[in-house]
DNA sequence: GTTGACTCTCAAGCGGCTTGAGAGTCCATG
DNA sequence: CATGGACTCTCAAGCCGCTTGAGAGTCAAC
């Protein structure tokens, strides 16, 4: 028998752990003399700790652990807690290695004088939403704010105002263009609207769903609408450098939209879905 | 401006977290009414909030992204932090690959009935050590008892007692025989000793250093030192399956050595130096 | 008997939130 | 202008797996 110090010492195990066991009754001493409290140990249970730090290692917890070794649970059941733990392994290993892509992107971004922050590009996931829209190819850019200022002129009145999102454009050409672009152009909607409407210039908005997105990546540009091309480059260089590929068209979500007075005064977020060519390790 | 909650929205982050920031000074509202406590947010807020989420993606504690954007820090701190970052990740990625290796390994035990449990093994890191002991191939089971008897019966004797570890044996031939077995036997010491002693049989007892070793794969034997095959087993399969290769001469410690009246009274520790395949990813 | 090394219990702290209680505020409707 | 319901506030506690520390008691050697 021996007391805690020197048990830990055997065992490589943290006196504070020992005690810690005891108290939630994972892993208890052989002897507690009643009169000091002192904890003995015996080396007859060092194969049963020896059980508990293993399955800790594979990152059960403790209160798992205390289930497997204290009830008797099938064989079936601990199959079942090492293939749920296995998964949830494989999902953070595969979250760990995304952050090391990013995480070079950023390093070799740094190093060139050319850009000075690649900080506010983050990857989100996006519901599933209905989506109130028309979509057109346009000439220029021009048309495109002219078919804008129409939708935001428009579309309110017939919708119960409350029930739109910001003022949304998807650029379903190559975003990095300003001419002869598959532009379409919608609000999100927290309910159904039922009816299309015809706009004065002749296009058509109509309800359809935006599809769920398992990745897409976001940043924020602050100011008019016109010079935001840097973001675009920013952003293109950043999904290169971390080993993204685009996967679909590109959104402009006009969280704050220009106001008549001042068009710098504007808000807008822009996305790029996107896909890892398959990195399972 | 926006309430909490409907910036929360916006942001895709949840309100708990914004007061959360506000409250450790990490991001706070445009505006707080002082009357009422409300936390009114801006959109040109966004770019902020985003920067510090893109940081805590990447692992990085909420007091160093706090002093990342608050702060003036120089690009050098920063790249300093990504590094050490991506070098943590790094690791913590090799563990986790680790973690995999051997839940599959117990999962493919566990599918065969031959074997009960792997449980007790772990895997450790060994200190440095000085080691006390003598060396010598063995003919067979008989001669090794022997000389453990004799090692037992002198060092003791002329080492201060409470500076020796339990006895230990390494197996520097195959562990897996038990004839011609080249054997040493002795004592970790926490303590020098300087001079060798020849033992009655002709050996001689020297120390030496046992180097330290990342990885031991260790397991518990309860019983007596004859029948302990089944755990060689055991331990052979398990490194089989969990990818690594045995890299040095097991070790068999004594934690309680038998005793005289009955040898099934026995606590031994097997160990097996190990390495993996280099598996960066 | 006196060290000094060990041990005990109990409470708090870590990070990054989440949850809950209890109270107050905002805004649209009747 | 009162009411209701959705929102917001603050403050405290809880989560995990320990670690750290305070203050008191115990053991073994000299």
């Amino acid at each position: 028998m021996f007391r805690i110090g020197e048990f830990s010492k055997i065992a490589q195990t943290a006196v504070s752990q020992l005690r810690y066991y005891d108290q939630i009754g994972l892993f208890q001493p052989a002897h507690t003399d009643e009169s000091t409290g002192y904890r003995y140990y015996s080396t007859i249970q060092l194969p049963e700790l020896n059980r508990i730090i293993a399955l800790k290692e594979l990152g059960i917890s403790l209160e798992q652990i205390k289930m497997m070794v204290l009830k008797d649970v099938s064989v079936q059941e601990i199959q079942g807690m090492l293939l749920l733990r296995k998964a949830q392994i494989e999902q953070t290993v595969q979250e760990q290695v995304n952050r090391l892509k990013i995480i070079e992107a950023r390093l070799k971004e740094v190093e060139q004088p050319e850009s000075l922050n690649t900080d506010g590009i983050i990857l989100k996931r996006m519901p599933e939403q209905p989506f109130y829209s028309t979509r057109k190819v346009m000439q220029n850019l021009f048309d495109t704010i002219h078919l804008v200022t129409e939708m935001r002129e428009y579309v309110p009145a017939i919708a119960e105002k409350n029930q739109l999102g910001p003022l949304t454009i998807i650029l379903h050409g190559d975003a990095f263009s300003i001419e002869n672009v598959d532009v379409e152009v919608g609000f999100p909607l927290k309910s159904e609207i039922d009816s299309p409407l015809l706009l004065p210039g002749g296009n058509e908005v109509k309800e359809r769903i935006l599809q769920s997105e398992e990745s897409v990546i976001s940043t924020i540009r602050v100011g008019a609408f016109e010079n935001g091309y840097e973001k675009y480059a920013q952003l293109g260089r950043w999904i290169e450098k971390s080993d993204f590929q685009i996967s679909g068209p590109a959104k402009e979500i006009f969280i704050k939209p220009p106001s008549q007075g001042n068009p710098e005064d504007c808000v807008c977020e822009i996305q790029f879905p996107v896909t890892r060519p398959t990195t399972l390790i």
